[in-house]
DNA sequence: TAGCTCAGTTGGTTAGAGCAGCTGACTCTT
DNA sequence: AAGAGTCAGCTGCTCTAACCAACTGAGCTA
């Protein structure tokens, strides 16, 4: 039954074609309308909140929810890291699945990227180098999702660039949570540096073998430390 | 604080190392270990229920979650109907994303695939036949399924597959319920024994074009159906 | 006019009661 | 003695009722 207030509430949403923002019945609404009490309406909205389908503010309401991808890589990541302490090698199977997506989708994208794109990735690059050459001397987390994202944009497919964003997520926090992988600055900056010359110049072979690159790096350096899973 | 709730109750399952199948502590039991109300307890674990984290079964406990990726397979179906029906190409961005990420990995896989998975897509493939040539001539959603799934089984990593399966199911079910694609039997089967073969004898360029147009046919016939969203 | 205050709305939390599904031990029948 | 039926107990499920906490907006005050 529970389930089935779900569903309902799901049916609500797409009947009438609210979109990602719009509000909801207040508690007490969904209360009459679904001839429930206030528990189960809750725990209904607290299940479809966990999948990102509903999102709840506190004294202001209920509002349809961004429907991200976000929830997945939460998923995601909480699975990797169970599995890690339980002694699979959880963390290289995620990497390794977005390499093997990655890969695939830059054969696609290979002289393809818009100009615009290019221009961005130029200058996250050159942001790269900079926060390499920085005292501190690493490259900040979010100039790295910022350039595998709008990577990926230019194949006009906001759910992949969104897939994509998830994944890196997941790989992010698990890794940054559970081990301490130590950067090499300088070889990030190069492998994006020939990922985005390859993309540029159309050169579908070098752009794959650039990005092969680069997840071989990450998985060289992972597997060199990750040699404690009871961290 | 309810967020916090269920963090805690995620820490519990990784610092016991809980397997997936493991009984959880009972609502009584989390309401003093937590020590918050029973309402509270609940609600915390409807939203790890909707991640797949835990599992509830009534009248007899609570348990570690199979962590699969089903919960992923649902909420990508919720976004795509609830897109469709405003009118996105919303279901086309899920079989380019499933086509985008089978393109790359057949080309990893060409060549590589065991005796055994080799045997088992052959007799899949000979069950495809057999459906189509049965009296209502469809080839079941069940041995396609299995067909991709078994066929990436051979990379060796089972988070790889699962994604996988989750994107073919979301886009499944989006696909039977809202637009009545017509199959054509016959060229569905000669697809993936196209597929098959091509991966059997290595050559990667022949895969991943078997691919490519396997996808291309499925797409042919979804934008040719589908001219009315608002069904 | 600018700022504050307060009432009203909405979600958050607690408490207690009874319902419903499942298990396992006990008892009665064969 | 073996089997089937029954019942007590656990478990999660649902409901009611009350109060707490966050936010909004109208009205008051300076």
């Amino acid at each position: 039954m529970a389930r089935d207030l779900q569903e309902q509430i799901k049916k609500l949403i797409v009947d009438r074609r609210l979109p990602p923002g719009a509000s909801l019945p207040t508690e007490p609404e969904l209360m009459e309308l679904l001839g429930v009490s206030r528990n189960s309406v809750r725990e209904a909205l607290k299940a479809l909140q966990a999948m990102g389908i509903v999102e709840i503010r506190h004294g202001f309401g209920t509002y349809v929810g961004p429907m991200s991808m976000a929830p997945m890589a939460e998923g995601l990541a909480f699975r990797t890291v169970a599995g890690h302490y339980r002694g699979e090698d959880s963390l290289l199977q995620l990497l390794e699945l977005r390499e093997a997506v990655e890969t695939g989708l830059v054969a696609r994208l290979a002289g393809r990227v818009p100009d615009a794109d290019l221009a961005e990735l130029d200058a996250l690059v050159g942001q790269m180098e900079k926060e390499a050459a920085s005292p501190d001397g690493t490259v900040a987390a979010a100039t790295d999702r910022a350039f595998h994202a709008t990577l990926y944009r230019g194949l006009g497919n906001p759910l992949l660039v969104e897939v994509m964003e998830a994944f890196w997520e997941a790989f992010h926090r698990v890794r940054t949570d559970l081990v301490d992988v130590p950067q090499d600055p300088g070889v990030t900056c190069r492998q994006h540096r020939e990922i985005l010359d390859a993309v540029r110049s159309g050169e579908v072979i070098r752009a794959e073998r650039a990005i092969r690159d680069h997840f071989g790096n990450i998985r060289l350096r992972l597997t060199a430390t990750d040699r404690n899973p009871t961290a």
